[in-house]
DNA sequence: CAATTTGTAAACTTTAAATTGCACAAAGTT
DNA sequence: AACTTTGTGCAATTTAAAGTTTACAAATTG
């Protein structure tokens, strides 16, 4: 009978694991960096990709990638401890920072992204503006693209800001975290 | 020559299309989708299905599937209009509704999985507690978990907060649009 | 410095997502 | 009422993403 009840709880553990996994789906990564972000979380301490490969039952080389992809994202970190050979990564275990962190990388990169694209499309419009020789209903068309490629670049600038603001924790103080009590009852004393 | 013009300027239209799609993909969209809300746009009125079919050069089916998604998102509407036969849909043409829309069905989603997440969990907590006969290990392994379901219990209470930040407008309070100057410079007035 | 261990690149295989073609019901036309 | 047209469910196919195997360079050990 007793190990049954550890058993209990592990499989409680696997399911908080899962369920990270599965939500984490929604956040744009896959199930797999979900569910290592949930296996070291719940190891509390860093892991190495052994450990990790023989927890999820996948190669280890999936396990490298899908580490590589966590660092870029920042919602791991390679940790040193002397006298270990193999690397140790460790998660960010603040749910908010790895939901910011997550959402934050990648419209970063969407933003630097856009900034380019302005600069290619103003070059290619002003390369049309040049040659005056433009007709009313070309003139309109044009004037409509200019105006778009200003929404556009509000827009990406907006978002920037929005990356800001999350990242500065400045959030916290408009949509602040509050406590919330949770506890078990017995049956008995119910 | 003259046509050649309209040429570029559509070919510009082109690009700005294919940018919005591309940098949908970073929002958890499939390009596709991104290609459709950008034709829309860019067409500035209601299309339908034969239309988007025509323009993306894929089959009906598939933009019946696109616009179906789209309206699921809130980034799409059906339009009615007398003496149209075929269906016409038109999208949300203000890019910060788009992506606010875009984040936030999914975010409540995940939102509304956990809570009924959080319930199983703690069903099966109480179960595991009924029985008094837990060791120290136990006990303490147990108290790890109920600690953990409330730190996830906050946070999805506040995601849900999030949301609401955003879908109100508050977030613009605090994160103003800005508007910008755009000017396209002739060489010769360099 | 030979022998082992570690992390990852490259090429390949498997699984999942995107897309199509066909079929057919429901609504519209003549 | 027969004939079109329209939108979509469904199975089949194609394409892209996830994951594995093999191979190898760099670091570590004895």
């Amino acid at each position: 009978m007793e190990p049954k009840k550890l058993d209990q709880i592990e499989q409680i553990e696997e399911q908080f694991i899962e369920k990270l996994a599965d939500n984490m789906r929604t956040f744009g990564v896959s199930t797999t960096v979900g569910r290592v972000l949930g296996i070291i979380y719940m190891n509390r301490g860093p892991m190495t990709l052994d450990q990790l490969s023989e927890k999820t039952g996948m190669s280890k080389t999936r396990m490298s990638q899908v580490i590589r992809e966590m660092l870029h994202l920042n919602i791991a970190e390679k940790v040193f401890q002397k006298g270990v050979r193999k690397d140790l990564y460790n998660v960010e275990n603040d749910y908010y920072q790895t939901f910011i962190s997550l959402f934050t990388t990648n419209w970063q990169d969407a933003i630097s992204k856009s900034r380019m694209f302005e600069k290619r499309i103003r070059r290619d419009l002003t390369d049309l503006v040049e040659d005056t020789s433009l007709n009313e209903q070309e003139e309109e068309k044009l004037n409509e693209l200019l105006k778009e490629t200003k929404l556009w670049l509000e827009y990406y600038d907006w978002l920037s800001r929005l990356v800001e603001f999350l990242e500065s924790g400045e959030v916290f103080k408009h949509v602040p975290i509050q406590e919330k009590n949770l506890t078990i009852k017995k049956e008995e004393s119910q």
